[in-house]
RNA sequence: UCCCCUGUAGCUCAGCUGGUAGAGCAAUUGACUGUUAAUCAAUGGGUCGUAGGUUCGAGUCCUACCGGGGGAGCCA
């Protein structure tokens, strides 16, 4: 079989650059097949883009193959692309071989209708088939595809942070342990287990964050980011938190936070606008299909200011707003996601970045402020999806950052000596964040729930596939 | 982890105040059609999440457990 030879259906129906009357295959999984005694169609899509291009046979009888494929069967189809006669698709092939590559049986889980999202997710292996998983894996791959280039194009370079880590305090929540002991008959010591027998000699986990070793790396190339997984073994049951998920930590050398929230709201605005002129075909699906508004919204905030408030002030409009939460506000206090919604979906209806933070709630590497009580921390809000972006100037001053990780009651504080040598040798001011990219799919595509952007999720109680 | 909702044919769901299950789609068979989530007809398909309990009798009520959804916390 000549496989190599085939014709991608993207290049005939949305590139447009395949000439009629031109001999073609196609190789593809069947959507769905009408048979009549006259004419027969078979519907075919291969994973280029959203449409199906339909091989038209003109005399069934003289293929009886076509009793044998169902929907879901993988065929190829050679014939001539010609203009259809049909209303409803400019192209279709008249077909002249039809091969049955795999068949696939009745019990093939997905008809032609539509499906509840929550029972595509038991079936994971197949849903990248449907229309929607499609697009939505074809927008993550040029999604991410856009995020090299953004940063590439400013110069920063893009460096890869270990995976196993062995700093139990990365401030960002519960970490799953690596581990080669055989855990039913661990070493023992002092009645407690023996990590120095482990694998690395000592207790290793995957890391939360790829920040504190960015920091390392930004002070010696400059501005550097990173695009990773990321693993939390936090008990979360939400649609907006993943066990495992992929985050974009960018790290600038030389900046501050007003730096850092430029930056933030420019790249931001970069992934809008890509999505929206180079995802047309799955942006006027996901406007169809999930969100009729997204690509307004996208549009008008890739125009718009983000608004940037402090959390003083923040504080300041939700005391004085006439909305009833749940939780009351005070200074002092962390933002509930109420009061973030409130801020970002009825306030401003647009996305908000909210700055120095009071120096409790945050971690001990974000840069203190001259008045002493608030850190130079900052928080992406978007309407739907809440923070999407968190991310802070650092701490540079050695002094400073040892007393604030003595007050936060870090006591290994030695564990962390190459953290505070580059603050000890040549420090510079530096700044950074982090962007969940599943969440900025979330917010790009209109979805609700993470578990469906990203192909295969990782959350509490589920890790098949 | 907490609160609320939920778990009935392959899928989406109906099943009122308890009396041993229905529809649409899918599938199978046949007919018909330049069709396009095709159409029409017939047929097959369910130990009602699991385990207990109340009751003469439970899909329907109660308890526990296991899934799923929404919200909260944690955060990206």
């Amino acid at each position: 079989m000549d496989y190599k030879n085939r014709t991608r259906i993207a290049r005939i129906i949305l590139s447009d650059e395949i000439a009629l009357n031109t001999d073609v295959i196609i190789l593809g999984l069947v959507r769905t097949v009408r048979v009549g005694k006259e004419v027969a169609f078979v519907e075919v899509n291969d994973g280029s883009c959203l449409k199906n291009i339909q091989g038209v046979v003109g005399e069934p009888d003289k293929f009886p193959v076509l009793s044998e494929i169902l929907t879901g069967a993988s065929v190829r189809i050679k014939g001539k692309l010609i203009e259809s006669q049909g209303g409803g698709q400019k192209y279709e092939i008249a077909v002249e071989e039809l091969d049955l590559i795999g068949p696939a049986d009745a019990t093939y889980p997905l008809q032609k209708k539509r499906h509840s999202y929550e029972f595509l997710r038991e079936i994971a292996h197949l849903r990248p088939r449907t229309n929607t998983f499609g697009a939505l894996n074809r927008i993550r791959s040029k999604l991410a595809y856009a995020v090299h280039q953004f940063y590439q194009e400013k110069g920063f370079y893009y460096i890869h942070t270990p995976i196993v880590t062995t700093s139990d305090c990365e401030g960002a929540g519960g970490l799953f342990r690596v581990s080669t002991i055989d855990h039913e008959n661990p070493p023992i010591s002092d009645g407690k287990i023996d990590w120095t027998e482990d694998f690395f000699g000592t207790e290793s986990f995957l890391a939360v964050s790829g920040q504190l070793e960015g920091e390392l790396l930004a002070t010696a190339l400059g501005d550097i980011y990173t695009f990773g997984p990321t693993f939390r073994a936090e008990n979360s049951n939400t649609s907006r938190h993943a066990s495992e998920f992929w985050m974009i930590e960018p790290e600038m050398a030389w900046a501050e936070l007003d730096d850092n929230m430029d930056l933030a709201e420019e790249f931001l605005k970069y992934l809008f606008r890509y999505a929206l002129e180079k995802c047309e075909e799955e942006m006027s699906f996901f406007g169809q299909w999930i969100d009729k508004e997204v690509r307004q919204t996208l549009a008008s905030v890739a125009d718009s200011q983000f608004e940037r408030l402090t959390y003083t002030e923040a504080i300041k409009i939700l005391e004085s707003s006439s909305e009833k939460f749940e939780f009351p506000v005070s200074w002092g206090v962390d933002l509930q996601s109420e009061h973030e919604r409130y801020l970002t979906e009825k306030k401003f209806k647009k996305p908000v970045i909210v700055y120095d933070y009071p120096e409790e709630i945050k971690s001990f590497y974000m840069k203190l402020n001259d008045d002493g009580k608030t850190v130079r921390a900052m928080d992406v809000l978007v309407p739907r999806v809440g923070e999407i972006i968190g991310g802070s100037q650092r701490e540079h001053r050695l002094d400073v950052l040892e007393n604030r990780m003595k007050e936060k009651g870090i006591t290994n504080i030695e564990e962390y000596q190459w953290y505070l040598d580059i603050r000890k040798y040549g420090t510079v001011p530096h700044s950074g964040f982090g962007l969940g990219f599943e969440r900025a799919i979330m917010y790009i595509t209109g979805m609700t729930n993470i578990r469906d952007v990203i192909p295969f999720p990782r959350v509490p109680k589920w890790a098949k596939f």
